[in-house]
DNA sequence: GTGAATGCAAACTATTTGCAAAGGT
DNA sequence: ACCTTTGCAAATAGTTTGCATTCAC
């Protein structure tokens, strides 16, 4: 059994087969997907899904930390599993890969500098790089 | 005549009573502001200002790089003036007010080093804070 | 005068909610 | 059996577009 199936469980909340297809694409997926994206293979492991039942699913994993939402410019968001972006990471704007990069303690300096300068209590921060990936960045 | 208009004139846009409207509530605010809080106080100099046109006129300041949108965790955004956020900024989860910070030349060594552990070519970052601004953090 | 800009209404996208039916424990 | 979860339809929020009118240049 994954992870996150189990942190439902744990949670309280029920095991069902829409809940499964969603979270069984969400682990396959490296990249991160739009609602939509998720929906249409989820259909192969449930029949029934729909859009409502992925929205509401990823709003409890979302609540549990085993799903993070995405951000972009245009604001349009996707969403990715926990495991692969668990702090910071990198999206190719081509094949919307994602991948975590470590490392960011490197921010902890800015941080306080940035406290120092501006009074402000820094409570949270969102730093998303992006760029092209390996693989995207060779095929061009 | 200030800078924003200036910058409209000389991009071979007209300076319309709407746009000077929206431009005048930008320049008052020290924080970001939503389309419809754009709104409101612009009808104070334009009467006509409807909700359309402040999003036509913030695309177009957008694309002259003159606002900056801001970005949240749960998607909605608001605009603010470019001046008041040329680079990175930090946000008030209280007030709103949207403070610009120095210093994030600190960045680039993590970058180099992303590119170099994930295989990256990092194009563009996101980097914003969010906390208490000192008023608020001393008034709570 | 002319083309750009505006305001209205309506379309559109993304997301959320009410409610009866279905399903997990 | 009970209560959570689902799917449908409809509501909602935020934003964009078509088009005739208005306005800056």
């Amino acid at each position: 059994m994954n992870e996150i199936v189990e942190t439902l469980r744990k949670a309280g909340h029920r095991v069902t087969l829409p809940r499964r297809a969603v979270v069984r694409v969400l682990l396959q997926a490296e990249r991160w997907l739009s609602p939509e994206e998720i929906l249409t293979p989820a259909r192969e492991y449930c029949h029934s899904l729909s859009l409502v039942t992925v929205y509401r699913t990823l709003a409890l994993l979302s609540s549990l930390d085993c799903v993070r939402r995405i951000h972009f410019e245009n604001g349009c968001h996707g969403y990715a599993r926990t495991e692969l972006v668990h702090g910071h990471y990198a999206v190719c704007r081509d094949c919307h890969r994602v991948v975590e990069f470590t490392g960011s303690d490197a921010l902890n300096p800015l941080l306080e500098q940035v406290e120092a300068q501006t009074g402000f209590l820094v409570e949270s921060h969102m730093l998303e790089l992006v760029g092209l990936c390996a693989a995207c960045h060779d095929s061009e």
